[in-house]
DNA sequence: GTCGGAAATA
DNA sequence: TATTTCCGAC
């Protein structure tokens, strides 16, 4: 899957974080997106809601989730028992685990996935948020799903047109959102119910709100997602309403960023090289999310401080801080001059660690030379099944801690291994005590960790923030490659570390992705400049499809 | 209520 | 691939 939109930026990211199924606001929606949507939504806090701690949510009414997302998914039969069982599917994905003992009780495994992909989501908005819930727990990698379809990218416009603003209509689309069939088949009848009774319950106010996680300042939460590397430039002002209507507050979508203002955006023009390395998405440097982050001294004590909060909210070992200050944010190498100058802005927030970060200090990689003290690194894409199937196996007989890698630390292993992979193994914390760590309230680690161990590192990992699965002692890797990295170009260098890995891991699928990726990056480079202006017929041509997605059921 | 295997589905 | 569907077990 290629992003239509904007094939420059994208490059550093994971093939599947391109796809449709993982945007939010896609057509296909995934069913955690979709009770993250509900959830952030005070209009269903009576049929969701968050409770407890961080993460943690529950299904007040049953039948009515189902309904909900079953009208969204246009299955009409959907009954809360199909609906657990998908929900029980992300156990194993580690999407998810279930708080024992309380009914219809579910905990999203946040440090994993949500807050990387959407710091800005909403844990409780409001009531009940769960204190401990960590509002911008990653920060991470800044990494924003792009706008895979039009759907997504008009959600984004119209967050611009009416941001904040919640008319009738307005909440109807929002509902529609929600639980829409797209084509307004046969479950409108219901969404209209719905959307009548949620109409009074939340004010525009709210949703807004809704939108930023409670203890967190907007102002901090914003800037420390801002995408401007330098503390100096001059930041887009313009804060960007959350939408209600998505489910997150800032959408990914290249739309809001790429696609409209693509040409503002302060990452693209200001900083070319940070924005190669660290900024994934165009998004982040969206002017109009005006959530722009921002390295400065006030932002990242921000950052950290609540990444550091949300750490200890889930009981992550303390060794996850240790990370931070190594995280760097990659450097692309690009062969652009600049490149290091920009590198120095951004210091990363500690961010996210999230998978596309890498929490090796030394890494080697580039973005040494400078003293920010944060790095990135890109994630490899996540195993594919056949690959875990296939990586199990080979990885059981070729090495020994191609097991672990493979099932544990997706990100931040994998991202040792593949991106700085001096030694062949980078392996780092023994899989239960991430877990351990990682879960606090897993009930069933020990299952899970069986499972997971395959199963996770490819899927759950994949959301996985660096950070926390960051091992205690990173490997310190091999931080060049061997050919003289730093004159190498990005892309050069990539693809040589992928191709490293790829023998190692002997990845079919993994490889072509990674291609994908290289050629993505590469071709970001060229393209860079097409894409940028490309990006508003893009979104001209998104709006207009957007109609016959629609149509869908 | 919850779990998870198995087969079907798109 | 991500559920959806069905269902037996605890």
């Amino acid at each position: 899957y290629k992003n239509p939109y904007d094939t420059t930026l994208w490059f550093a990211f994971p093939e599947w974080a391109y796809k449709p199924e993982s945007s939010p606001g896609s057509r296909q929606i995934q069913l955690w997106h979709f009770i993250l949507e509900l959830l952030r939504k005070e209009e269903y806090h009576d049929v969701i809601a968050w409770q407890g701690d961080y993460g943690e949510f529950v299904i007040k009414d049953p039948d009515e989730v189902a309904r909900l997302w079953g009208a969204r998914k246009c299955k009409p039969q959907m009954n809360y028992d199909k609906l657990s069982r998908a929900l029980r599917y992300y156990y194993n994905k580690r999407i998810l685990h279930k708080t024992k003992g309380k009914r219809f009780t579910y905990k999203f495994n946040f440090n994993k996935l949500v807050l990387v992909n959407y710091p800005f989501i909403d844990m409780g908005s409001g009531r009940g948020v769960p204190q401990s819930a960590p509002p911008v727990p990653s920060g991470g990698t800044h990494f924003r799903f792009p706008p895979s379809t039009p759907s997504e990218v008009l959600s984004s416009t119209e967050e611009l047109r009416s941001p904040g603003m919640f008319s009738s209509v307005g909440r109807r689309m929002a509902r529609g959102s929600v639980s829409d069939c797209s084509d307004g088949t046969s479950t409108n009848s219901e969404l209209e119910e719905a959307v009548g009774a949620e109409d009074r319950v939340g004010g525009p106010e709210r949703a807004f709100r809704s939108l930023l996680p409670p203890r967190m300042p907007h102002e901090s939460l914003f800037r420390v997602y801002g995408g401007a590397p330098n503390p100096g430039l001059p930041r887009p002002a313009p804060r960007v309403h959350p939408e209600p209507l998505s489910p997150f507050p800032i959408s990914p979508l290249p739309g809001s960023g790429g696609l409209l203002a693509p040409t503002l955006s302060p990452a693209l023009s200001m900083t070319p090289t940070p924005h190669l390395s660290y900024t994934p998405s165009p998004s982040m440097s969206s002017p109009m999310l005006g959530s722009h982050f921002s390295f400065n001294p006030e932002d990242m004590k921000h950052y950290l401080q609540a990444h550091t909060q949300s750490v200890y909210n889930y009981h992550l070992s303390p060794r996850a801080f240790l990370h931070y200050p190594n995280i760097v944010i990659p450097q692309p190498h690009r062969p652009t001059p600049e490149k290091p100058a920009a590198a120095h802005h951004l210091h990363g927030p500690p961010m996210p660690l999230s998978h596309s970060l890498s929490q090796q200090p030394g890494g080697g990689e580039e973005g040494h030379q400078h003293p920010s003290p944060f790095k990135f690194k890109l994630q490899p894409p996540p195993l594919g099944r056949k690959q875990r199937e296939a990586g199990s196996s080979m990885a059981a007989s070729s090495s020994s801690s191609s097991s672990q890698s493979s099932s544990f630390t997706g990100s931040s292993q994998m991202t040792n291994s593949l991106l700085s992979r001096g030694p062949p193994n980078i392996k780092v914390e023994p899989i239960s005590d991430i877990e351990s760590e990682e879960d606090v309230e897993v009930t069933d680690i020990s299952e899970d960790d069986e499972k997971n161990h395959n199963d996770e590192d490819n899927e759950g990992d994949i959301f996985t923030p660096t950070v926390f699965k960051t091992p205690a002692t990173p490997p310190i890797a091999a931080p060049i490659s061997p050919g003289g990295t730093r004159c190498i170009p990005l892309k050069l260098r990539f693809k040589r570390r992928w191709s490293k890995d790829q023998k190692m891991e002997a990845d079919g699928e993994r490889d072509e992705a990674e291609d994908k990726k290289v050629r993505a990056e590469g071709e970001e480079e060229a393209e860079r400049r097409g894409s940028e202006r490309r990006a508003s017929s893009e979104l001209q041509r998104a709006t207009a499809q957007l109609s016959l997605e629609n149509s869908g059921c």
